[in-house]
RNA sequence: GGCGGGGUGGCAGAGUGGUUAUGCAGCGGCCUGCAAAGCCGUCUACGCCGGUUCGAUUCCGACCCCCGCCUCCA
């Protein structure tokens, strides 16, 4: 049975969906207007591998992944710009769309984008309005009164006293309560705005989520996820305006994912020490960032450095230096296997993809030890539920990133190797070995198997 | 200050009331012309102080330290 900590009640709880044998889920995606960096990957990868598993167990799941294309951020930066806000989130959608698709995430069921659903904010707006959840201010913004929502804080942990108490908001002398937060903007000079019953305007961030949500998977659905920093307010807000809006539960599982560090610190915009995604995929393949991720609890703080990636990828070269020497049949999983078993345990204890990723090493080495190509199988297919060894192990392990670090082609590195072999052949090993060395400086790393001669690139 | 999450061997990172995590790195051996890969073996652990227990890294309490949220942030 799978269980998952449920930060509502910081507790891991038996799974059980609303609907049997179906799960809805919503995770909150990026803001369009920048790259990608590492945390980003994160979420990607394991809300990825949290669909992936659902899947394996059966579920059939709906996943939605918004993309926020209208914010503050957005409009500032196409100003600095001085690009069209549409060719801003252009660029950037399709950007994220390609580092998804090399750290094998697999696209979300619905992807919708906030611009493209603001008929549904400004219903639920007016809804809330309606119940006395929210107020119309002088100014036109249309604000929610948190205290009239009884729950508040049930998510984060906090209460409206504690968060008065270290109040570090802005003065809005709009807002009722400084802790109300905005459903509505009032539309501002050159600035995108919609039509609505209060006037022309924008949506506020938090809306975005629950009536998008609302709109592809109703008023109630199983699991909702995003990164720990959206914890509070994001997520809270999202509670208080959905339940606020419906009467009655939202979600049933709440998932957040630990922050990618570096050298010890979150990883954020506003610090400045991020590393774009396709920053580290010029250096590191893209399935060794995903192992990377995968090899820590999706809730544990994750440290980047180069040295890291260096050992991940270290790692993963050894399961696929495990498998090169097979031949591969497509094979069906054998549940009953006690190494496909402690995986399955593993990966229904909360996803924990460490102790499944141990499965596999666990794995190769019998594999290593015995040649025997079952298990070769087991290891590939098990793998692949996580979203790797899935490459041919001779490209995995021949990857290139540049021509022009590489002083030798592909046919020159076969040709020394033809040469050494008959170096070799006549004992001639001064020369073999001065060939081993070139190419080793070149990064080139010679392998006399029982097969021949293979190479890899150090 | 309030709330929350942590401190595991050289590094990364799971987990458990008593038995090997796993990976990288190191050391010794086997294999190899020599290497590489692989195999076998092996060394480094559970922040500090008390308590519960036959026994605690694992449970309880105090302390120290780190990180996050409380403002936009995955």
């Amino acid at each position: 049975m799978l269980k998952i900590y449920n930060t509502l009640i910081r507790k891991k709880q038996n799974f059980i969906p609303l609907i049997p044998g179906e799960v809805r889920m919503y995770v909150c995606g990026m803001t369009v207007y920048d790259f990608c960096h590492l945390g980003h990957a994160r979420v990607l990868v394991v809300f990825d591998t949290v669909v992936r598993w659902l899947k394996e167990l059966g579920f059939k799941v709906t996943y939605v992944r918004n993309i926020t294309d209208i914010d503050d951020k957005i409009i500032k930066r196409a100003q600095e710009n001085g690009e069209s806000i549409d060719a801003l989130t252009k660029r950037f959608i399709e950007a994220m769309h390609q580092d998804a698709a090399m750290l094998g995430a697999t696209q979300p069921t619905h992807e919708p984008r906030a611009t493209q659903c603001v008929d549904n904010m400004i219903a639920m707006i007016h809804t809330l309005v309606q119940k006395g959840f929210a107020y119309v201010a002088a100014n036109g913004d249309v604000f929610y009164a948190v205290h009239r929502f009884p729950d508040y804080g049930k998510l984060s942990g906090k209460s409206l006293e504690d968060l008065r108490a270290g109040e570090r908001v802005e003065i809005d002398l709009n807002k009722r309560d400084p802790l109300d937060f905005v459903l509505w903007k009032s539309a501002k000079p050159a600035e995108p705005c919609w039509d609505s019953p209060w006037g022309k305007g924008r949506p506020g961030w938090h809306i975005e989520c629950s009536a998008m949500s609302e709109r592809y998977l109703g008023e109630h659905f199983d699991i909702h996820g995003g990164g720990q920093d959206l914890q509070f307010p994001h997520h809270e807000n999202e509670i208080a305006q959905s339940e606020g809006a419906h009467d009655h539960p939202y979600v049933n599982y709440w998932m957040h994912n630990g922050f990618v560090r570096v050298d010890n610190e979150k990883m954020s915009k506003s610090l400045g020490n991020f590393f774009t995604v396709r920053e580290v995929l010029t250096r590191y393949q893209a399935e060794v960032v995903r192992f990377f991720i995968l090899r820590a609890h999706y809730r544990s703080p994750l440290n980047y450095s180069d040295e890291h990636l260096n050992d991940a990828r270290n790692a993963l070269d050894r399961l696929y230096i495990a498998l090169k020497e097979y031949e591969i049949p497509t094979a069906a999983i054998d549940w009953k296997d006690p190494y496909a078993e402690r995986f399955m345990a593993a990966m229904n204890d909360d996803f924990n993809t460490p102790e499944a990723i141990a499965v596999l090493f666990d794995l190769a080495a019998e594999l290593n030890r015995t040649g025997n190509a079952q298990l070769a199988a087991s290891l590939k297919v098990l793998g692949g539920i996580l979203g790797l060894l899935q490459q041919n192990p001779q490209t995995y392990l021949q990857y290139n990133f540049s021509t022009e670090r590489s002083l030798f082609s592909q046919e020159e590195i076969e040709r020394m190797i033809q040469q050494r072999l008959e170096a070799r052949k006549k004992r001639d090993f001064a020369r073999a070995d001065m060939i081993r060395k070139q190419l080793a400086e070149a990064g080139i790393i010679l392998e006399d198997g029982a097969q021949g001669t293979t190479w890899r690139r150090q």
